[in-house]
DNA sequence: TAATTACATTTGTATATACAATTATTGTAA
DNA sequence: TTACAATAATTGTATATACAAATGTAATTA
């Protein structure tokens, strides 16, 4: 991936500016990919995201603000978000018994095997876009991006 | 920036999850940031790339389709987003003398001044995000994402 | 206990984005 | 020259997102 030759752009730029529109162009990559893999399911990356955090509570409930904290890209309406999740089956919501301010979320069966076929495309997209790496790449890159 | 504990998960993940997750994460920092710096001149992000573009013609109009072609992430319509640059008084748009199907489009002399402006509010976040990094970790960086 | 504050979620509204369909213009081939 | 295809932009529609205001519940305090 050339920056410069994707933003078609003869103008030289700061290394700073540059990495920042680096990053941008790999992750607008990256979510085209997640997207379309995502796509036969008919989920987008952030429901994908949220069936991922209820199976990681290991049936236990999780409640919106929960959700919302745990989320890799913040979006201010999870009530929404998890209204697609019931529509579709893959989640459940009832009010919380012991706090009737709280609503607990949770994944169903029908969830959970559908996640389990997310998986699998996820894996597959995953590896067709990190093909460039070697896994020594992958290390250096998550070290970098600690520094963020 | 640790992943496990921003996405507060206790599972481990592959190293390729983890990479893409690292991104997702890094690229939802920086969108915020530069949102932020670019909030005081009542444009977005995608408002503020095109207003680049537009300078970076050196006085040549360009037509929507080339806007499209050079913008760090490309959306799907670009007529409204450069309406939207029109209404500030940042853009002007005529119909291509030559080719009437093509419009064209150009920065305002009131564009260019505010985008002097917008730059210096980017530097200064841009360097805020990059604080953590050396001259030698942004090269490395860049090396790395050019894999993509 | 009544009033106030804090918490958790939902709703409203404006804007952004994706995608398909439509309009207008130009180019080309029968 | 008419018909058809290609190009360029716009419009319509559904969904997504950001942000503020509203609702309902629980906790605190005067």
């Amino acid at each position: 991936m050339n920056v410069e030759k994707i933003i078609k752009t003869k103008k030289e730029m700061s290394i700073e500016t540059r990495t920042i529109i680096h990053l941008s162009l790999v992750n607008s990559k990256l979510n085209e990919a997640m997207t379309n893999a995502l796509k036969p399911f008919d989920v987008s990356l952030q429901q994908f995201n949220v069936l991922r955090i209820l199976r990681g509570q290991n049936g236990l409930p999780a409640n919106l603000s929960t959700l919302n904290e745990r989320m890799v890209t913040k979006m201010s309406n999870t009530t929404r978000l998890v209204d697609k999740l019931l529509l579709k089956g893959f989640a459940n919501r009832k009010i919380c018994p012991t706090n009737r301010r709280k609503i607990e979320i949770s994944i169903t069966q029908k969830g959970h095997e559908s996640l389990k076929e997310m998986d699998k495309a996820m894996e597959l997209a995953e590896a067709e876009v990190l093909v460039g790496f070697t896994h020594q790449d992958l290390e250096e890159l998550n070290t970098l991006l600690d520094k963020f």
